[in-house]
DNA sequence: CTCCTACTCTGA
DNA sequence: CAGAGTAGGAGG
C-alpha cells in the first residue's frame, strides 16, 4: 500500500498544466505534505524538475503508470492548503495555468538548474588513449566532434557548452554557411542544440557516450556569518598548550580580539584586524572558534527625508475606524469602501486599523498603486511602526523580493506596503488588507493571471474572513455601484483632515484663449496665477497626462507621420535627444531635418509633452526654479527620491508632472494646480475614459492646499461644457455616478456584465486572420451546438485599436456575457483556447485572455 | 520545453 | 545504405 501525489510540473511548456500522478518512494511517505515542492523525473529523457504537490492519495484509482518522486526539495511546504485552494480560483475565474498562479505566491529565488551532462560510456573509461583515438577516427565529423569536445573537458562537458563550442567551431569552419548567419542567437542556439541532442542519442545508443541530467537546487540567499570563541579563553589557552597547538601572529591577534567581542561579524573581522579570510578558517578547523550563520535581509534604503505631522483624528474618521476595528473578528463582515475627499486622511484611518489589527496578533497588508508607492507613503508607514514594515513591488530585484518573503514567514516583517501583487504575501495571521486608490487601473494585471486585485481580496473575505478596507476619493463607477447595492459597507469621510475646504477648480475655456488671439498652452489666466504664487513664495504644480516633448511629429507638406516601425502608433518627439521614441516597445529613431516621403523640410512636432512644457516655462518665467517628475527624468534609481526632496526643500517652484504626480503626494506649500489639458483623457477611445479623467483631475487637484495654505486649481479645456467637466469642478461624485452608470447600464458595460476580451497576435498578419476567424468559427459552432443562436453578444473579430505592437499584430474577439451564462462562455473558451490549443491554432500565434479588461484596446 | 520515434533527404 | 536532418506527438 504506498503512496501517491498528483502534483503539476514547473515546466516552461503550455502543454503539461496537468496534475501529474507520481508514487511516493518508502523513504519519504512521512514527510511528504500538500504543498511541498518535490523534484520528478518528468518526459521520456527523465528530466528532473520542480513539481507541486496538490494532492496526496493512498491508490493509485485510474491506474496510470507512475514514477517514483526523487525527492522533497524543501523542509517545510511552500505552498499552504488555503494557496491551492486560492490557485484553483484563480486559474478558473482568470482561463490561466497553474504554474502562472503558482509563481505569483511562490518566494521568488527558490530555483532549480538542470543541465544535460555527456560523459564517455562506462565502456570506454578505461580505455588506453591510443585506442580511443583509432576508434574516433572511424566516426563521421559530427561524432568525432562531440567525443573531442569531451574529452577535452576530462570526460565530462555541459550540453550547453557543448552547443557554445560547436557554434564557435561552424563559425571558423563554414563562414557562409546559411543556418550559422541567423541572427538571433537564440535561434540559433536552439537549432543547433537540436541538432546535436539526435547525434547524441545516436551515440549513447552506439555505446560511445552516457547521458545524464545533473541538477542544482538554488535559493537565492546571502547569509552573513558571526564568528565567536568557541570555549572560555583561559581554558582555550590551556587546549592549546595542551594539544601543542602552533598559531601565527594574526590568529594570535583574532583570538586575543575575540575574547572581548562575541558574534563578530566575518568582514568586519577581516577589515578591523587586517586578517585574511583563510587565517580565520584555518583557526575553525583548529575548533578553537565557531561560525553562526543568520539571513541576510537585503534592504533598499530610502534617502526621503519624512517630515512628521502632528495629527489630531476629527469625527469622521474616529468613526471610520472605530467602525471597522469593532466588526474585526465578526464572522459576517462585509469589505468596507471609504470614499474620502482628497486629503481627508485615509491614511490616519488604515494606520489606526493596522494599529488596532497588530494589537490583535493579526497581519496587513497594505496595497498602494504602483505609481503612488512613493517614498513619502513608505516614510510615512515606516515612522510610524518602524522596523515591522515591509516593502514590496516590481523593481525589488529577485533577492530583495525573496528576502521580504522569508522575513514576512518569520514574522519579522508584520505589515507590507506593496503594489498588487503584495496582496499573495505568505503571512502567517493575516488580518486587514487596504487597498488605497483603488479605483486604480494597475490593479488590474496585466499579464497572467490576468487577475484583479479586488476580486482576490473579496475571495480572501469569502475565504479566510480578513478586514478587507477599499480607500479612495474618486471610486470606480463598478465599485461604487457595488457598496451602493449593499455589497461594501460605504464610509464616508467629507472633510478634510485640516478643515480647510477643497481647493477651488476654475475652468479656462482655451477655445476663448485662441479667439483672444493667445495660441500658447497657457491662458493668460493660468499665467498671471502662476506668477502671482511665485512672487508670494508659494508652490505650483502644473500637470499634463503626456511625457515627451510633442505627441508626434509630421511633415506639413505631405502629412507623413513618422511612427514606429514595430508598432502601430505615432513617435513621440523628445527634443533633448533629437530621437522619436515609441512608448510601448522602446523603439527610438533620430527624426530627420527632411521628410523621408517628399523630402520637403517642412518636418514639425505637434502636440504637447512635459518635456516642452519644461522648455517653455523657463522661457516664460525667467529665473524660476523648474522641476520635471515623469518616466524621463525618473528612469535612474533614486532619482524619484531626488527630485520629491528637492521639491519639498522647496529647492523648486514649479513641478511638472505626468500622472506620477497625482497619488501620494502631500506638500505644505502646494497652492496652485494648473491641469494644461483635460482634453487629451477626456477624448481617449474607451468607454472609462470619463471615469479615468474625473478621477485623474480629481486626485491631481487634491494635492493643492493640503496644509494651512488654501489651494486653487486651474483646469484648462477646449470642452467647458463638458458634463464631466462640469461635475469636477463641482466635486459632484454622486452626480458624475449617475450620469455614469445610465451610461454602463444603457450600453451593458461593467458592473452590469463582464466583458471577456480574446486577443491573438503574432508577427504574421495572415495568420493572426486565419486564426482567429477559425477561433471565432469554433466558438459558434459550440454554442450552436448548446442551443444559442444570437450572437450580437460577441463583437468582431476586429484589429484592435492598437493593431500592432513590437511587430506583433492583434486581433481580438470580444463578449459580454448578457444572454449567456459566463461560465458557460469560459468554459467554451477555456476548452477551445486551453484544452485544445494545439489543435486550434497555429504555434505562431499568441492566446490572450482577459476577464473584464482595463481597456479595450 | 524536451525527448523520441518515424520519416525524408543526401551523397557515395 | 549510413548518416544527417526534420516533423509530430506525448509527457504520470
Amino acid at each position: 500500500m504506498g503512496r501517491y501525489v498528483k502534483v503539476i510540473v514547473k515546466n516552461n511548456s503550455q502543454y503539461t498544466d496537468n496534475l501529474f500522478t507520481y508514487k511516493v518512494p518508502e523513504f519519504l511517505q512521512d514527510e511528504i505534505c500538500l504543498g511541498h515542492r518535490v523534484l520528478v523525473p518528468f518526459g521520456k529523457g527523465n528530466k528532473p524538475i520542480e513539481a507541486y504537490v496538490f494532492k496526496i492519495m493512498h491508490n493509485n484509482d485510474e491506474g496510470v503508470d507512475t514514477k517514483d518522486i526523487y525527492d522533497i526539495l524543501d523542509e517545510r511546504p511552500t505552498l499552504k492548503r488555503e494557496d491551492l485552494e486560492l490557485i484553483h480560483w484563480m486559474k478558473n475565474r482568470y482561463l490561466c495555468t497553474y504554474m502562472d498562479c503558482i509563481n505569483l505566491i511562490i518566494p521568488k529565488g527558490y530555483k532549480l538548474n538542470n543541465y544535460k551532462l555527456i560523459t564517455l560510456h562506462p565502456s570506454l573509461k578505461g580505455i588506453e588513449p591510443y585506442e580511443l583515438y583509432d576508434l574516433s577516427e572511424q566516426l563521421s565529423e559530427n561524432k568525432k566532434f562531440v567525443l573531442q569536445k569531451v574529452l577535452d573537458n576530462k570526460g565530462k562537458i555541459k550540453l550547453d557548452k557543448l552547443v557554445d563550442k560547436r557554434i564557435e567551431y561552424s563559425a571558423q569552419v563554414a563562414e557562409d554557411e546559411e543556418i550559422y548567419q541567423v541572427k538571433d542567437k537564440k535561434t540559433l542556439k536552439r537549432k543547433v542544440a537540436d541538432n546535436l541532442n539526435s547525434l547524441l542519442y545516436k551515440m549513447k545508443e552506439e555505446s560511445l557516450i552516457d547521458l545524464k541530467w545533473e541538477y542544482k537546487s538554488i535559493k537565492n540567499e546571502i547569509k552573513i556569518c558571526y564568528v565567536s570563541l568557541k570555549m572560555n579563553y583561559v581554558d582555550m589557552m590551556f587546549y592549546i598548550k595542551e594539544n601543542k597547538i602552533r598559531l601565527g601572529d594574526k590568529q594570535k591577534q583574532v583570538l586575543e580580539f575575540l575574547k572581548n567581542n562575541d558574534d563578530v561579524e566575518i568582514n568586519d573581522l577581516v577589515d578591523l584586524l587586517k586578517a585574511s579570510k583563510s587565517t580565520i578558517n584555518s583557526l575553525k578547523e583548529k575548533n578553537l572558534i565557531e561560525f553562526k550563520y543568520e539571513d541576510f535581509y537585503r534592504k533598499t534604503k530610502s534617502n526621503f527625508n519624512y517630515q512628521n505631522k502632528e495629527v489630531v483624528l476629527n469625527e469622521e474618521q474616529n468613526y471610520a475606524i472605530e467602525k471597522i476595528t469593532s466588526e474585526m473578528f465578526d464572522e459576517e463582515k462585509k469589505p468596507y469602501m471609504i470614499h474620502g475627499v482628497t486629503g481627508s486622511g485615509k491614511t490616519e484611518v488604515y494606520m489606526e486599523v493596522i494599529d488596532y489589527a497588530l494589537k490583535q496578533g493579526l497581519d496587513s497588508i497594505v496595497l498602494v498603486p504602483e505609481i503612488s508607492l512613493t517614498p513619502q507613503t513608505i516614510a510615512r508607514f515606516k515612522n510610524r511602526f518602524k522596523d515591522i514594515v515591509g516593502v514590496f513591488h516590481s523593481r525589488l530585484s529577485e533577492g530583495e523580493k525573496h528576502d521580504v518573503l522569508r522575513e514576512i514567514k518569520k514574522g519579522n516583517i508584520r505589515i507590507l506596503i506593496g503594489a498588487r501583487s503584495a496582496i499573495f504575501a505568505p503571512f502567517n495571521s493575516l488580518g486587514v488588507v487596504i487597498v488605497d486608490e483603488f479605483h486604480e487601473s494597475s490593479y488590474k494585471s496585466d499579464k497572467n493571471p490576468k487577475f484583479s486585485t479586488l476580486e482576490v481580496g473579496r475571495y480572501l473575505v469569502n475565504k479566510r474572513n480578513i478586514t478587507l478596507v477599499l480607500g479612495s476619493a474618486t471610486p470606480s463607477v463598478e465599485e461604487y455601484y457595488r457598496a451602493k447595492t449593499g455589497e461594501y459597507e460605504l464610509i464616508e469621510l467629507k472633510k478634510r483632515a485640516n478643515n480647510k475646504p477643497l481647493p477651488k477648480i476654475e475652468v479656462v475655456d482655451m477655445k476663448e484663449e485662441l479667439k483672444c488671439g493667445n495660441r500658447s498652452f497657457l491662458s493668460n489666466k493660468l499665467r498671471l496665477q502662476i506668477e502671482e504664487e511665485i512672487k508670494n513664495n508659494n508652490q505650483v504644480i502644473l500637470f499634463l497626462n503626456r511625457r515627451g516633448y510633442s505627441s508626434f511629429v509630421s511633415c506639413r507638406e505631405c502629412g507623413y507621420v513618422f511612427k514606429c516601425k514595430n508598432c502601430d502608433i505615432s513617435l513621440t518627439y523628445h527634443k533633448k535627444q533629437n530621437i522619436g521614441k515609441c512608448h510601448y516597445c522602446g523603439y527610438e529613431e533620430v527624426i530627420p531635418q527632411k521628410c523621408p516621403e517628399c523630402e520637403s523640410k517642412y518636418v514639425k512636432a505637434f502636440g504637447l509633452g512635459t518635456e516642452k512644457i519644461e522648455e517653455e516655462i523657463k522661457q516664460i518665467f525667467e529665473g524660476v526654479r523648474v522641476l520635471r517628475l515623469d518616466k524621463d527624468t525618473t528612469s535612474q534609481k533614486h532619482e524619484l527620491e531626488n527630485i520629491l526632496n528637492k521639491f519639498q526643500n522647496r529647492e523648486a517652484d514649479i513641478l511638472i508632472g505626468t500622472q506620477m504626480i497625482s497619488k501620494g503626494l502631500d506638500f505644505n506649500h502646494v497652492t496652485l494646480v494648473g491641469i494644461l489639458s483635460a482634453d487629451m483623457m477626456l477624448n481617449f477611445p474607451d468607454f472609462k475614459s470619463f471615469e479615468n479623467t474625473f478621477q485623474l483631475v480629481t486626485q491631481v487637484s487634491g494635492r493643492a492646499g493640503r496644509s494651512e495654505k488654501e489651494g486653487k486649481v486651474i483646469l484648462q479645456t477646449y470642452d467647458s461644457e463638458s458634463s464631466v467637466i462640469k461635475r469636477i469642478v463641482d466635486y459632484d461624485f454622486e452626480g458624475f455616478y449617475e450620469d455614469e452608470i445610465k451610461i454602463r447600464k444603457l450600453f451593458n458595460y461593467t458592473p452590469f456584465n463582464n466583458m471577456l476580451s480574446v486577443v491573438i497576435s503574432g508577427k504574421n498578419e495572415l495568420l493572426v486572420k486565419k486564426n482567429i476567424t477559425n477561433l471565432y468559427n469554433n466558438i459558434v459552432y459550440l454554442l450552436t451546438e448548446r442551443g444559442i443562436q444570437d450572437f450580437d453578444f460577441i463583437l468582431g473579430p476586429n484589429p484592435c485599436s492598437i493593431s500592432k505592437i513590437n511587430s506583433n499584430y492583434r486581433w481580438q474577439i470580444l463578449f459580454k456575457d448578457d444572454n449567456i451564462e459566463i461560465n458557460l462562455l469560459k468554459g467554451i473558451i477555456k476548452y477551445i483556447c486551453i484544452t485544445k490549443k494545439d489543435i486550434v491554432f497555429d504555434k505562431d500565434v499568441n492566446i490572450s485572455i482577459d476577464i473584464n479588461p482595463n481597456s479595450i484596446l
